[in-house]
DNA sequence: TACGGCCAACTTTTT
DNA sequence: GTTGGCCGTA
């Protein structure tokens, strides 16, 4: 699982050694013409536009990381700026590592103090340099979405709300859309409005924890370094006057809060540089404000808009179908991608009878790939939820087909990792609450609930942390003697796993709180663990450590830091191996295969059926159709089923929307042996005389069923249906008069 | 207090 | 099909 991420690391670090430092005062050792040369002329345009402000407008496939770091290059090496006037921001580590090897490897020079990261990323950096000034403690820990989420439900619980009213999540998605919102709970008024009332004063509790336990979640990160730079003039203006050039990566999926922090930071001497595709936007629902890419010449005067229209990645039929997509979208930028590469092949769409024929059908074009020599990696199988990998999973492995799942659980976010830092976050900071709840009876020590609850009442009423109550506790004579036994165990305990490992290095710190705390023992012996999986990763996790001590010799607080980095790292890179990919279409965003299946292409499905009655949201899933179908190169195969099992129920869906609106002389249907034609997209389907198995069916007396079967051809042809009320029936085609449904 | 079994939920998920 | 939470029992 973090065999990736350790090889990530790894070769960053090669990159980081052997390279020197920009020298200043040296003569560039590139020649500036290699900065521009194998661009296009929309390309070039950004790369060397004069200082101002520039928005690029960067379709699928059309060079966006290239431009990216051209641009960066051509500001060092002909513009006089140094690395350190460079701020660049994207979304994903990956991204950021991609961007900052590419400018390494064209320069030939090491861009050490150039800034560039995730947004949390900077922000955390941020936030770690000026603690003080932005109100935190020293050690302060991050949080991800699960401690924050668990932390939410302890305030619903104590405050004695009914979980059912005041469902976590959506609390937690309601603090953190305020957060996004810059807004702090004393900014908040309910207005009168009970609820409201109510929810801020969650929000408030849940502040207040954060604060007592030194914990900062996402949102907080960027809320937090937004307001450091707006509250301290003096800081803003020292880096104001570094960050010359600010570039932005995926400016569509950037929230409010990252907008403002972004133009706060800019202030009125930096540059912007932002890169992002409307018709990408995909991430509205954590956020993302596709507005922020719309209003942006509007916000600045003078912004030069380049855009990107020449697609190096797929055919022209492909394009042309994506381009007619998404052109049934409202209010776009607008931009039509071209290609100058050949035609290529027509869209290949298949009507599977149900989801197994489906996967049955893309095995078997694989297997068709691999025949004519394609490689098994080129190939990628995109799909709108997790849960429908399942079945096709099952049907590469029955088939022999090398595959690997993308997404799913991480590293750092598997139960027993975060344990394992758990007990690492308390020996950094005594007072984080979060780490201290989960392991303060994991593995089992005889704490039960009674005691925490008594707990988290002393704690509340004095306003310090459940350590610190803990500790009262502990000493106190409120407790039954057993549970006050068990609570000194565990304060000493941790105490123990401090000190008896606070002078070696990080890896055997790490080893010996596994170790000691009694993890590694409590996993060993769990019967639900067959594979022994959870061991092998708590030993994973020491050789992430050594590794990182190895990344990161300097630094006053290597556990500190490491503990950022499993909280902003999700460890989680599945690079080698080979295989056929499966992912979401989410997680395809970027990507590019020979190869791509689009499959569950239904009502329902894809478009969700929880975006259906929001036009917004329908739009939001027409880009995520975009976003699937140019990730194609060569090959781009639709699929849909008539029966789609979801949850152990079937569905009959009606298919998606989005095919209809792909052109039908792009498309060609594909039929398998054993099943007649059926032209299914003409306007009169009536008029059709074949079927294929399973297809819905309606006659005028019977009503409406399945098709089951059939024989023969021509007028002899025979098909037997399932009707819902009438049973089954062999009926001849000729004077059914069967109709589609 | 611990554990096993049962039940409900379940879109997408860069940080 | 899986997972996390809840509840009854030892």
């Amino acid at each position: 699982m973090s065999r990736g991420a350790l090889r990530l690391a790894v070769s960053r670090l090669t990159i980081k050694r052997s390279l020197p430092e920009k020298q200043f005062g040296t003569i560039s050792r590139m020649n500036p013409l290699h900065v521009v040369t194998a661009l296009n002329p929309a390309q070039q345009k950004a790369v060397t536009a004069q200082p101002g402000h520039v928005l690029v407008v960067a379709g699928a496939g059309s060079g966006k990381t290239r431009v990216l770091v051209h641009r960066i290059a051509w500001l060092l090496e002909t513009q006089r700026s140094a690395p350190h006037n460079i701020f660049a921001v994207t979304f994903t580590n990956k991204a950021a590592a991609e961007m900052r090897a590419r400018i390494e490897a064209m320069l030939r020079y090491s861009v050490g103090n150039m800034w560039v990261g995730t947004f949390h990323g900077l922000a955390h950096r941020l936030l770690r340099t000026h603690w003080r000034e932005a109100s935190l403690p020293e050690g302060f820990q991050i949080i991800d979405s699960e401690d924050q989420r668990r932390l939410v439900r302890r305030i619903i619980r104590t405050l004695g709300l009914d979980e059912a009213r005041w469902p976590v999540k959506q609390v937690q998605s309601w603090i953190n859309a305020q957060k996004e919102a810059g807004m702090r709970c004393t900014q908040l008024h309910d207005g009168g409005d009970p609820w409201r009332r109510q929810i801020i004063s969650l929000y408030r509790e849940y502040e207040a924890t954060c604060r007592r336990s030194g914990l900062v979640d996402f949102a907080e990160l960027l809320l937090r370094s937004h307001d450091l730079l707006r509250d301290h003039e003096e800081l803003a203006a020292h880096y104001r006057s570094r960050f010359r050039h600010i570039l932005v990566d995926e400016f569509q999926d950037t929230n409010g809060l990252q907008y403002a922090w972004i133009r706060l930071l800019a202030g009125d001497q930096g540059w912007l540089f932002m890169v992002g595709d409307d018709d990408q936007s995909i991430y509205g629902w954590r956020g993302a404000r596709i507005e922020n890419i719309h209003r942006f010449p509007q916000d600045y005067a003078n912004v030069l808009t380049i855009r990107l229209e020449q697609n190096y990645r797929s055919t022209r039929t492909i394009l042309t179908a994506a381009n007619a997509v998404i052109a049934n979208n409202q209010g776009r930028l607008g931009k039509n991608l071209w290609t100058d590469v050949g035609v290529g092949d027509p869209l290949h769409l298949y009507r599977a009878f149900n989801d197994l024929d489906e996967a049955r059908f893309i095995v078997g074009r694989i297997h068709q790939w691999l025949a004519q020599g394609g490689r098994a990696d080129q190939a990628a199988i995109l799909y709108r939820t997790s849960a429908q990998s399942r079945v096709l999973e099952e049907a590469l492995a029955a088939q022999g087909v090398p595959y690997r799942v993308y997404g799913g659980q991480r590293f750092y976010e598997r139960a027993e990792i975060k344990d394992a830092l758990a007990y690492l976050r308390l020996i950094a900071n005594r007072d984080d609450d979060a780490a201290f709840e989960r392991v303060v009876n994991t593995p089992p020590r005889a704490i039960g609930a009674r005691t925490l609850e008594k707990l988290r009442l002393v704690a509340r009423e004095g306003g310090v942390s459940l350590w610190q109550a803990a500790r009262d506790l502990a000493a106190g004579g409120a407790l039954a003697a057993r549970a006050r036994t068990a609570l000194s165990g565990f304060l000493a305990l941790l105490a123990r796993l401090d000190e008896d490992t606070a002078a070696g290095p990080l890896d055997e710190r790490v080893a010996g709180v596994i170790e000691n705390s009694g993890l590694l023992e409590y996993y060993r012996r769990d019967k639900s663990n067959h594979s022994g999986t959870r061991v092998e990763n708590l030993e994973e996790l020491v050789s992430a450590a050594r590794q990182f001590s190895y990344d990161q010799p300097e630094g006053e607080s290597l556990l500190g830091a490491f503990l950022a980095r499993a909280a902003l790292e999700s460890g989680d890179d599945p690079s080698g191996g080979g295989g056929v990919h499966l992912m979401t279409l989410h997680s395809a965003k970027g990507l590019e295969f020979p190869l791509v299946f689009l499959c569950g292409l239904e009502e329902g499905l894809f478009p969700h059926q929880r975006s259906l009655n929001d036009p917004g949201k329908l739009e939001e899933e027409r880009r995520l159709c975009y976003v699937g179908m140019t990730r194609a190169m060569q090959v781009l195969c639709l699929t849909h089923a008539e029966v789609r099992r979801i949850h152990n129920a079937d569905f009959y869906p009606e298919p998606s929307r989005f095919l209809q609106e792909i052109p039908m002389d792009l498309v060609r249907e594909v039929r398998l042996r054993g099943s007649v034609s059926w032209p299914r997209y003409t306007p009169d389907a009536d008029q059709a005389d074949s079927f294929t198995l399973g297809q819905r069916v309606a006659h005028p007396k019977f009503g409406k069923g399945v098709v089951l079967n059939y024989e023969g051809r021509g007028a002899h042809a025979r098909v037997q249906v399932n009707f819902e009320h009438a049973g089954t029936k062999w009926l001849v085609l000729a004077y059914a008069n069967l109709g589609a449904v």
